[in-house]
DNA sequence: CTTCTCACG
DNA sequence: ACGTACGTGAGAAGT
């Protein structure tokens, strides 16, 4: 046994790290003790990284620890380890990790416990602390990295394990993207930290659900966060299957044409197109007048600005009202190219596993207002606009693709929140919302461009923008905008109203919205009109994800691949798609305080990129998707 | 590490 | 007194 003490907040602890079967023996009594007592334990793991479905990847130790003592199990020293750490998961009662889904998956993967044993056994110590205060410490929140939070509540000294193993990887002459791999499993201070980490999160986690108690959050929402998080964490295991000789074919070409652009916008003189400063002087020198400005002071040349330039729309299309900028035009080609590849392109491409399978990591629980993200894939953000990287995600072999989403769910939950009786009525009937607010401001003769300000106007209360930034947005005068505005606040009390109300008592709460299902949102004070949005947002986001939990009831989730904010994609064999499609959209479809929300389910083919292979008026460009989907293309073989 | 840019809902 | 567009993840360049 090694043997590794600690000081922490005044008090010894023991790192114990066994080396033989007897070390693991009295290991195994210490776990039977806690598991007798029912006491919750802090656990944690070390990787050889964060890619946990890549081919090399490997558990390299499991950690165990109380508020004085931890063992640090060598999994990666022989099964005589590796299954005394398994018996211990399966044997201790309650367990607590920072950022569970990472070692759930982990161990569901490489230890061969499943996340349907451990996760309902597990909480997690980020959303204690998300619940508590939903912001990183750089946005004036308590942060919520494992070292920021027990800086503040365990012990100020404790060493930031993380940081400082980065410097030990220096030293033996590796980086932070090697060290986790190739440091030696007996380096004292790689053990050290390893047992740190879990005795901090448990000394940790009762001071965080202590303070959560106090601030009247429910136990409800605690366990609801959990499930849906376990929810996400079975879809991140499942993946995307992606089209390998597909993407290969893709990333190619957009190299092609980001060199393509890039060399003429060299004859330019601008030798990087992602470099602002050159393309700037580039266009002054070509006698261009730039006049947006970045925060900074420097010449905006953002995509907005060359388009201007290039004589083009926000869409792309030829305007005819000037001469078209070369420069620009090249510019704006061979960034959106390169940036495609490589945000895009080259992940799709080289980070799957064995199956084809991207598994990109979904966090259940992450921005302010408790919106989800996807990262190590943007998932969440690929072009909409364009079908082609969409089109490298497919469904599963004799799958297709849906998608379920909600219609316009932001705005029908303002109207509930609001309580805004005509709104809510307008809805309840099915009648298109914009077309309504039109209707009601301008009267039966409305215009296109009265139905585009209703909808602007009704954008600018979601997010708490004012005239002058939707006049921008829109191009249209400031004087109509503010009129708008007036008529849309006659028109609709309840929002003007419940908007007012939500930020009184966000400030009467210390600057906190507290949304119906009991989420504590922190707001910045010089930022109070932002509630609205907050209080919007966040509610948007619960009622997806009691959407989920409700699929997850129904044994839905296997057909689950992504939520999207407001949607969620799928895929599911071809002689039940339709049938469980519509099964989501009933599922997602609820009333929430009266107000219906209702969903649209869509099926398309094999890719993804088949739900948007429009043509210019929206509608579904069925020889495109027969040529480039190959569900399409084999229903037109057969027809 | 910060700034700028750009993809999404 | 007034008005404030919201929330993300990611890459490249420059410091």
């Amino acid at each position: 046994m090694k043997y590794f003490p600690y000081t922490i907040a005044g008090e010894e602890t023991m790192t114990r790290v066994p080396e033989t079967a007897a070390d693991l023996d009295e290991f195994r009594r210490w776990v039977e003790r806690k598991a007798i007592a029912g006491e919750m334990v802090g656990f944690d793991t070390e990787t050889t990284g964060l890619d946990t479905f890549s081919p090399t990847y490997r558990l390299r130790t499991a950690q165990f620890g109380d508020a004085r003592e931890a063992w640090v199990i060598c999994v990666e020293l022989g099964s005589l380890f590796a299954e005394a750490a398994r018996w211990a998961l399966l044997t201790l009662p309650r367990l607590v990790a920072h950022n569970a889904p990472f070692d759930l998956l982990v161990i569901d993967r490489h230890l061969g416990v499943p996340l349907a044993t451990l996760a309902p056994r597990v909480t997690d110590s980020k959303i204690i602390a998300h619940l508590f205060d939903s912001r990183p410490r750089h946005e004036g929140g308590y942060g919520l990295r494992l070292k920021e939070l027990c800086a503040k509540d365990v012990d100020p000294s404790a060493p930031d394990t993380q940081e400082d193993l980065t410097a030990v990887f220096r030293s033996i002459g590796e980086t932070k993207a090697t060290g986790w791999r190739k440091i030696d499993i007996h380096h004292p201070i790689y053990l050290q930290y390893a047992g740190l980490d879990a005795i901090l999160v448990s000394r940790w986690l009762p001071i965080g659900e202590a303070r959560l108690r106090k601030a009247g959050v429910r136990q409800a929402l605690v366990d609801f966060e959990h499930r849906v998080m376990y929810v996400c964490a079975l879809m991140e295991r499942r993946g995307m299957l992606v089209d390998q000789e597909y993407v290969r074919g893709l990333v190619d070409r957009l190299w092609e044409e980001a060199e393509l652009h890039a060399s003429k916008a060299k004859q330019y003189g601008v030798t990087s197109v992602n470099a602002p400063k050159q393309v700037a002087d580039a266009l002054v020198g070509m006698g261009e007048k730039l006049t947006e400005r970045t925060d900074s002071g420097a010449l905006k040349v953002d995509k907005s600005v060359l388009l201007d330039l290039a004589d083009m729309d926000q869409q792309w299309q030829p305007r005819g009202t000037r001469t078209p900028n070369p420069l620009a035009d090249a510019v704006l080609r061979s960034k959106r190219a390169g940036k495609w590849r490589t945000s895009y392109g080259l992940v799709m491409r080289d980070d799957v596993d064995v199956d084809g399978r991207l598994h990109a990591n979904i966090n259940s629980l992450q921005a302010r207002t408790a919106r989800m993200s996807i990262s190590r894939f943007p998932a969440q953000q690929l072009p909409s606009s364009d079908w082609r990287v969409r089109r490298g995600i497919i469904a599963d072999v004799g799958h297709r693709i849906f998608s379920v989403d909600y219609s316009a769910v932001e705005m029908r939950v303002l109207a509930a929140l609001a309580d805004e009786r005509t709104m809510k009525r307008a809805i309840a009937e099915g009648r298109d919302l914009h077309d309504f607010t039109a209707e009601l401001i301008w009267g039966p003769d409305f215009t296109k461009a009265h139905r585009k300000m209703g909808k602007g106007v009704g954008f600018g209360k979601v997010y708490g923008g004012g005239a002058a930034t939707l006049s921008r947005q829109t191009g249209a005068p400031i004087d109509e905008v503010k009129v708008a505005i007036a008529a849309y606040d006659r028109v609709y009390p309840g929002i003007k109203r419940y908007s007012r109300e939500v930020q009184r008592k966000a400030r009467a709460n210390g600057y906190v919205v507290i949304t119906p299902t009991g989420r504590r949102l922190p707001l910045d004070r010089d930022r109070v009109y932002a509630a609205t949005n907050y209080a919007v947002q966040s509610t948007a986001r619960d009622v997806l994800c009691q959407a989920l939990l409700n699929m997850h009831d129904k044994g839905l989730t296997e057909y689950l691949l992504l939520p999207i904010h407001d949607e969620c994609l799928g895929s599911a064999p071809v002689d039940i798609v339709e049938e469980v499609a519509r099964e989501v959209g009933e599922t997602m479809r609820m009333d929430f305080f009266g107000v219906p929300l209702d969903t649209d389910p869509e099926v398309g083919g094999r890719s993804w990129g088949s739900l948007y292979m429009k043509d210019a008026k929206g509608k579904y460009d069925d020889a495109l998707r027969a040529r480039e989907d190959e569900w399409y293309a084999n229903v037109g073989l057969a027809a």
